[in-house]
RNA sequence: GCGGCCGUGGUCUAGCCUGGACUAGGACGUGGGCUUUCCGAGCCCAAUACCCGGGUUCAAAUCCCGGCGGCCGCACCA
């Protein structure tokens, strides 16, 4: 049953233009995927919603909005660690066929550690001391380095770059020029939304596991010596989250404890107002988006999931069809980029906090958009409601805002609608409208809700007398006769419907 | 990457085992026409498919091999 929701997602995706697999008509390798027309509006509206709630009406503290190069020289990303710790030595199972990481599996057999070594290096570790497969004790080949960033070369000679395997990178990068450029002074905040590349070695489950992805993240800088937390904390610390602790983790059983944000950060669960301040926030946004709160939840990430200078890793994990998964991850990356960075380039990459210079450490909620998407997708769709599948889109990402519709093929309706749609597209107001006079009114108004267009406009006979016309609401499908001059004003704020108060818009 | 299952118009599918009557059938959807005064109405017409390549055969959607792609599991991954 739920993997049939899954399914029908992906038809109906298909069939209305959401998204579909690039390169389709060659069948093109897996992992990734276009957005059509409905979805790439859709994604648009989500990116300035999400931009609205996290950049624009952020007042807890500055933050920057910016928009790095997809593609990263070698060195940043060697100070980074990626370019060592985006490299798996695998290895296969010759008997079984299972595969392995060789790195993993030394360590676990031989308690050796081997970080930094290469692929001949360990091969031959594993040859001296005759490691053998964990599972069917078969003999290992197959030895060979999977990257997983995209590796380029860059202009006519040799300089080796990648896409960049996640966005953060760009705004470590720009650190220092932000700080100078916009005088900020700590607590500040970097924003980005782009693309991501990361050459999964099996990507699954249409767009939310791809090679190439959105990410809209933030990074907050902040001064360690301070533990006062954003200003905006007060507002938003009673917010209930639900966090999966390491201890429920390892007793196997996935039961959640609720507890407000606030009292997270005193009990020592979530180490800092920051990350709390994020983890309430993103409750809030979710739900205005329609994810119910008890279908949400962060997983502490355990240790072995975590880098060495992580303090404390929380995934927002959602419940779909097939499963729980991420779509928030929100890491507390303590000075670690800053520092080695400020190594490996020689440049100060500190500030002033009264005085004191100190390298600010760094919370960093990152956003997953296409899995947003598809999650948004999931929560709105009903089937037997009506007679039809039915997308109950939340009305600020949908992308159609609205249908005009004539109610009959007739030349007096027709020409009627056409002038209505025709000053509705004109607006200045982001309300995306389209027309729509093929084929009987209920089939319109069908194909309107599988679209999860907001509403539908139609022009009756009524319309031509007194210049009126009804407004039916996708959601209940109930109408309501108003002026056509109250039309833009009205779908403008129908688009904002449910937000007051989740924190969201 | 390994293993299992699978690949027919836009979508879902019949046919495949037991090659030939398949000029590949249906449903929904789509386009056009007629009709139609508010929720996939009706009638008529039309377009669109055997994943790709090779082999076996007089004959391949059907059998065999390879490739590509998908789903699930393992592994990998934020």
């Amino acid at each position: 049953m739920p993997e049939q929701l899954a399914e029908s997602i992906v038809q109906l995706a298909l069939r209305r233009g959401f998204f579909n697999p690039t390169a389709e008509i060659y069948r093109a390798s897996a992992g990734f995927y276009d957005l059509g027309p409905l979805g790439a509006l859709m994604k648009n509206n989500l990116i300035n919603y999400w931009i609205d709630t996290f950049v624009k009406r952020e007042t807890s503290f500055d933050v920057y909005l910016i928009d790095g190069s997809l593609i990263l020289p070698y060195d940043a990303l060697k100070a980074s660690g990626h370019v060592d710790k985006f490299t798996d030595p695998m290895a296969e199972c010759k008997k079984c066929g299972r595969a392995h990481r060789v790195d993993q599996l030394i360590e676990d057999v031989l308690g050796l550690k081997v970080e930094g070594k290469s692929i001949e290096e360990l091969q031959e570790i594993v040859r001296k001391n005759g490691v053998s497969c964990p599972n069917c004790g078969g003999e290992l080949a197959g030895f060979k380095e999977h990257h997983l960033m995209f590796k380029l070369s860059v202009g006519g000679g040799e300089e080796t770059a990648f896409l960049r395997p996640e966005t953060a990178q760009n705004i470590f990068l720009n650190f220092k020029r932000i700080a100078f450029s916009m005088r900020a002074k700590l607590p500040f905040a970097v924003a980005q939304v782009g693309k991501s590349f990361r050459n999964e070695i099996s990507p699954r489950q249409s767009i939310i596991r791809l090679r190439e992805f959105s990410q809209m993240e933030v990074e907050v800088f902040f001064s360690p010596l301070r533990a006062d937390g954003p200003r905006g904390f007060e507002e938003v610390g009673d917010t209930v989250i639900r966090v999966l602790t390491r201890e429920e983790q390892m007793r196997g059983n996935g039961e959640a404890v609720e507890l407000r944000a606030r009292d997270a950060v005193e009990e020592g669960i979530v180490p800092n107002r920051f990350l709390a301040y994020y983890l309430a926030r993103e409750v809030r946004f979710f739900q205005s988006l329609g994810i119910p709160p008890e279908n949400m939840r962060f997983r502490h990430l355990l240790p072995e999931e975590t880098p060495h200078y992580s303090g404390g890793n929380f995934d927002l994990e959602v419940k779909f069809s097939f499963g729980w998964k991420e779509i928030v991850g929100n890491a507390y990356r303590r000075d670690y980029d800053l520092t080695v960075h400020s190594r490996h380039s020689g440049e100060d990459l500190s500030m002033d906090d009264n005085g004191v210079k100190v390298v600010p450490h760094v919370v960093e909620p990152s956003f997953g958009v296409e899995r947003i998407l598809y999650a948004i997708l999931e929560y709105s769709y009903r089937e037997g409601v009506r007679e039809w599948p039915l997308l109950m889109l939340p009305r600020i990402v949908s992308p159609i805002k609205a249908v005009v519709l004539p109610l009959l093929d007739r030349e007096a309706l027709t020409s009627r609608a056409w002038e209505v749609y025709t000053a509705l597209r004109m607006s200045r107001r982001p309300i995306y409208v389209v027309y729509d006079d093929r084929g009987s009114i209920g089939r319109r108004y069908a194909r309107a809700d599988e679209a999860g267009a907001n509403l539908c406009i139609t022009i009756d006979f009524q319309t031509l007398k007194d210049n009126t016309v009804t407004v039916r609401d996708r959601d209940n499908a109930q109408q309501v006769r108003v002026k056509i001059d109250e039309l833009e004003e009205i779908i403008f704020n129908d688009m904002y419907r449910g937000l007051e108060g989740t924190g969201g818009g």
